[in-house]
DNA sequence: CTGAAAGCGCTTACAG
DNA sequence: CTGAAAGCGCTTACAG
């Protein structure tokens, strides 16, 4: 089983008896070529064991047709549903998408940015890494490469985002618990390096200002955005002398801890205490109780976004609008009313 | 921001002074050169904004340095933790890999080894779609490229594995469930197209026979690997005249499943049936009640197929030793006895 | 230590 | 429709 030497396309030709030209304009299909001659090509390219050398081919062409994708937590469904979205439509421009996983480690997307450029990539769609400078992706824009971020965008950078309506989404689920009677609300989760913190805290800002919620019984704890940040804010929240009954989580993720932590209580998620978490992930709905989410259409946002990578590249252009991408609220059993009130909707 | 020729190693050169072969060595860290030339032309790297070519280099040089990684289900956290430990030890090795998701669909695992062979990969970690017919890897093998399957074996092929010990993992699950007292045991879940299936439900009935489980209470429930797969098998299983009163699942997902079909009609996971897991992925630990489950530990795995990728590749050849992962029974509280027969341990 | 030359495997005008 | 020739951006002996 040694590896024999390569086949190129000059073993083609002289296997079919035919010119390199000949095979190389076959490869790529060109319609100049009598069928017959393709055929035989064909079958020449068969027996040889041929494996077409996209590098070189790329050297000469100088356009290139893979795409990178740069995700900054593989292991967070989320994201990877984000990946399976942009698949999906690169798959039916039949380009096959190489995915990087920086894992939240801004020295890492250095590497596999650099990585990927030296490959050759087309373009690129990325969701930045915690934490990223706002010059790590100058050397890109100076490179004229297409760049779309996904889910995250940077403070200061021109470059087209694709991401769901966090602070509508904030506002809606926030409003949802005002409206079920609460009225000493709490925010779970994040920090403030994270520019999606903001926006979804904005909502909840928004929400509680418009809808007579006083400044005094806004709780904000920041905090890690994983369930061990929902166990530790949800424990935090409890020792106060007058505590909130209910939390709009950062994301579904600070949501389950939260809930873990109500049950190490011996309290009843959504009868004692409302949440509701954020992305509305698979496990939401399977959870007991049945999470109340914000649902963010990670996989639609993915498609969305190597649409507008496919436009941009075709277009020959770094540039594109953004686009924000609806939300809607998924109502299910963890958000009871306020009982200490009396008031809302029926449980 | 029109995007300027690329700068080549030609522009260095003109722009430090040398020529393009000093340029060529200093990129590829030569001793050979003096440290005030490096320096210099360095600096001109920078300068001109200098975008190494890979593709040109593999060109020449016959070898790459990019690997591929290719995963049935991006979105099950299990293979994600996987991709997480291959990447862990090809950063450390300087390498980044490019990781590709089959959505456990065959032709679309063709469409994406075909592309990473023409990228000129050195080397893949596979693991391989459901349903891949065993000619699939022949070029590959041709080819005299090195490739490792990860978690998943094909029936008749001399490709190196990398796989936890599923028959022994059924083994110690089943042995667990029956020293709780259970005489009438089912296996949830997992069809015969996959080897991983024969392999957990061989040691399921290895455990019956050696423990002295008649042949009439080893029910075996095939279905979907997923948290529906699960509410099948539970539905179907507490319809009988004579249910089980205890099941292995093939894997998590159908366990989260069997125990919410148990929720579902009033039962209690633990308490009422028994049931374990598979894989143990993180949110089996979290679970309510937490799920007692078989570690495979998946990450270790991943890490241990790197290293033996990187070998493979560094001894030119495409044969290794396979590898079998020890496993490891995580009991929680998702197995109670059976409280029919009263015996067993104390819940 | 540095330079001139050949060549990796393709594609692309250009002839025919 | 097909062939001969040049060239993409590198690396690699080979001289010096």
């Amino acid at each position: 089983m040694a590896s024999r030497p390569k086949a190129t396309i000059l073993d083609i030709a002289r296997e079919a008896g035919v010119s390199k030209s000949t095979v190389s304009l076959v490869l790529q299909g060109s319609g100049l070529i009598r069928p017959e001659t393709a055929v035989k090509v064909r079958k020449a390219i068969e027996d040889v064991g041929y494996v077409y050398n996209r590098g070189a081919a790329n050297l000469r062409k100088a356009h290139s047709n893979v795409i990178g994708m740069v995700i900054n937590d593989l292991t967070n469904p989320f994201f990877a549903e984000l990946a399976v979205g942009m698949e999906r439509v690169f798959q039916s421009a039949g380009i096959v998408p190489f995915i990087a996983n920086t894992a939240e480690n801004p020295v890492r997307q250095e590497e596999v940015l650099k990585s990927l450029m030296e490959q050759g990539v087309a373009g690129l769609i990325v969701s930045p890494a915690r934490g990223t400078t706002p010059g790590a992706f100058r050397r890109l824009e100076m490179a004229g490469l297409p760049v779309v971020f996904a889910m995250r965008r940077l403070p200061e950078s021109r470059i087209p985002v694709i991401a769901p309506d966090n602070h509508r989404g904030a506002f809606l689920a926030t409003q949802h618990l005002i409206g079920k009677g609460h009225r000493r609300l709490a925010f779970f989760g994040g920090s403030s390096d994270l520019v999606v913190y903001h926006e979804r805290l904005g909502g909840f800002r928004e929400a509680c200002e418009t809808l007579g919620i006083a400044a005094g019984d806004r709780l904000i704890f920041e905090g890690e955005t994983s369930r061990k940040g929902g166990i530790a804010c949800m424990e935090t929240a409890l020792a106060m002398a007058a505590p909130p009954t209910a939390a709009l989580c950062f994301n579904d993720a600070v949501a389950f801890g939260a809930m873990l932590a109500l049950r190490k209580r011996g309290l009843e998620p959504g009868a004692d205490f409302a949440v509701v978490g954020f992305d509305d992930v698979a496990e939401a709905e399977h959870y007991m109780p049945a999470l109340t989410s914000v649902a963010v259409d990670s996989a639609g946002l993915g498609e969305r976004a190597a649409h507008v990578m496919l436009k941009m590249i075709q277009s020959r252009t770094t540039r594109a609008e953004d686009h924000i991408g609806a939300v809607n609220l998924v109502v299910r059993d963890s958000c009871g009313p306020d009982l200490r009130t009396g008031m809302g909707d029926a449980a």
